[in-house]
DNA sequence: GACTAATCAGAACGATTGTTCTGATATGAA
DNA sequence: TTCATATCAGAACAATCGTTCTGATTAGTC
């Protein structure tokens, strides 16, 4: 043997993530992908094979992250509405963190890949609705600590809480200010409140 | 003068908005657009231009059709509860209508193009602002008719459901069935409901 | 019917795409 | 130090893109 990889592929994958959050799949060229990660394109085919399985690699990180990062509180007992009003909260300062609009990966890729490519749909969806699910179980805590109504079906309201993700997500995509994105968090909270 | 043009602008740009939705900008060429409307290249070129004012234009036929159609009738005196649930349910079954899922303008627009094109993002901000104000109305006179609680804003909720109508297409998108996008509604009327 | 000019289908162009290939280079083992 | 090999930057490739150009064709006017 001689000479070790030279990039670790974590790092890149999450610079790539970046780009394809921001851009897309298609308008992110793998030449985006060379000059960002400063990784040759030697380096790229032969880790990750194409760009289509380097950007599925890419949204199983994404998806991964997010999930750590925001919805694993609404596992843990004692989850509440504040909780969950956290995590709209961190996703709307992530939209407006640096100038421009960063973009979702998740709807990029319903958008872009999803009618044509069911591997990759398939990922999305399991991916969606572990997140309608982490909402209602953090619902369900929420409502046993009295915060929720009792006649709250915690399922659709999970629903409609991912639902409301991806819109948020839109808007603020097309310009909409965060004071906007807030009312529409606010209000949908409220609309649970006991 | 000799020989009148042998396609009419309106129906071609019809067919365009069909390709848009359903494929977004960059995946959809020039090449299809020809094949698909049986116009030719010197045709469409001569009539919008080039390809991103053709977009636009299919942009703004997309909104004005989707306005007249659906939000028209929240303007008028006496609209109810019902009047929007019937706009999320036309909605929704267009979207489940012939085999794949048809797209929505709106949100290739926002992801492909707002970030980039300050005059796209401006149209599409003004016709999202139009979207809210016709639910803020709407759900004004839903108030009237004492359907809606006193304590609801309606220019909060008239955002939040806006912002819903975004989030169920991408999650019809990615594959979900009819029933889970009927079950958001339905929670997302019940929680303005007096 | 003849002339004119707009319209057509498709070739042509330059740019960019994803992917593969290549000769040079740098690194770890002997 | 020397050798072998994995890695590199970038050329090369075929395909596709938006756009322009061209010779043939069609339709309206005289």
């Amino acid at each position: 043997m001689s000479r070790a990889a030279a990039f670790d592929p974590t790092t890149a994958l999450g610079q790539g993530v970046d780009l394809f959050s921001s851009k897309g799949y298609a308008e992110t060229s793998m030449e985006d992908i060379v000059r960002t990660t400063g990784v040759s394109r030697y380096g790229l085919y032969g880790t990750f094979g194409n760009k289509r399985e380097l950007f599925e690699q890419a949204l199983e990180q994404y998806a991964e992250g997010m999930g750590k990062r925001s919805f694993l509180r609404l596992l843990e007992p004692g989850a509440s509405l504040d909780h969950i009003r956290t995590i709209f909260e961190e996703r709307i300062e992530d939209m407006f963190c640096g100038g421009e609009n960063k973009g979702c990966l998740f709807i990029h890729t319903a958008m872009e890949l999803a009618p044509q490519d069911q591997e990759l749909r398939g990922v999305l969806q399991r991916f969606m609705k572990r997140m309608s699910k982490a909402f209602a179980i953090g619902i369900d805590s929420a409502k046993g600590r009295g915060e929720v109504a009792d006649d709250v079906d915690v399922d659709a309201a999970g629903d409609m809480l991912t639902s409301t993700m991806f819109g948020l997500a839109v808007l603020g995509r097309t310009g909409f200010p965060k004071k906007t994105l807030d009312g529409i968090v606010d209000n949908m909270l409220d609309s649970l409140r006991a």
